[in-house]
DNA sequence: TAATAACCTACCTTTTTAGTAGGACATTGA
DNA sequence: TCAATGTCCTACTAAAAAGGTAGGTTATTA
């Protein structure tokens, strides 16, 4: 599993578009715009993510890309394959001075953990990122009433 | 929460140590070797290591790294972020195109993510990972032992 | 006092990141 | 039909990061 600033780009233009679902495509401009990201880097990464069925262009005035399936079911594991194809694998499979065994051991142990990573973020979908954040800007708000309500029994709350 | 090459490097070091607890100091030769990573590569990792405590030193000969604290206390988290000295932080943070509200959301989006994994990453400690290896080749051992009662039930089990 | 190994700095090569440039193609609406 | 808007595609490039070299100094041990 990579994490590099690829990968983020890559799952903050996806959130864009599931904040967005629903309003017609979005085209990469809005997102270069909203988001601070230049707009042919954006095109190389959709490139990838549409080659990758994670979103559907289309093409003219008004066009734009949109999901290609519910945000409920795109997991962020998926976006950050799709732009930071993997390559290396361990460094010493078939090398000399690796042999079976102990020598070996904590490799192994490595790709088990990288295998964990990737488990828990093929657990999380874009809808699911949306509706955490906004169950706490609720908790948020209903906390703040809370304490409004305390310090000024009397008063009316403000929004 | 950036994870690369460096970062794994990073950990697969400290799981050499971890695995060889208890044996003295070990040099950083012979993690270069079993490892397959450059000495003075690693020289610079353990340097930032150090530097945030997580391994103590030992010079001169027989000298070497150990970890600073029971492999059960010190987190994959911590590790990462000592060698991956984290810059960045959202791009948009002060710039003139993002807006309070709605054009900040996915940024935020990402930084809940990210702390996300970072909390994974945070309770994942070095003992653990050991731990869940040994527990899963007990049970492949088993398993194996099984199949060849059902197979051969007259005989001997080789190992 | 010689060998060992941490410790430190400067430098270098390669790869990746992020972005530019310049276009071709498809679609729409005037 | 044609101009505008967008995807789509390739090649190139500047800057940064990764990964490694080189050449030391210092501490410790046998």
């Amino acid at each position: 599993m990579r994490l590099t600033a690829k990968g983020r780009y890559a799952v903050t233009a996806m959130l864009d578009l599931a904040v967005h679902q629903g309003e017609g495509p979005i085209s990469l401009a809005d997102i270069s715009e909203r988001q601070g990201i230049s707009l042919s880097y954006l095109e190389q990464l959709f490139a990838k993510l549409r080659r990758n069925e994670l979103v559907k262009s289309v093409r003219g005035p008004g066009g734009g890309y949109q999901l290609s399936r519910e945000a409920g079911t795109i997991y962020v594991a998926e976006i950050v394959d799709s732009v930071d194809e993997r390559v290396d694998a361990t460094r010493c499979a078939g090398r000399a001075n690796c042999h079976h065994g102990r020598e070996c051991l904590t490799h192994e142990l490595w790709t088990d953990l990288s295998e964990q990573i990737h488990q828990f973020l093929n657990n999380i979908d874009l809808a699911s990122i949306i509706a955490k954040r906004e169950a706490r800007e609720r908790a948020a708000r209903q906390r703040l009433q809370q304490e409004d309500i305390i310090r000024l029994p009397a008063k009316e709350v403000e929004a």
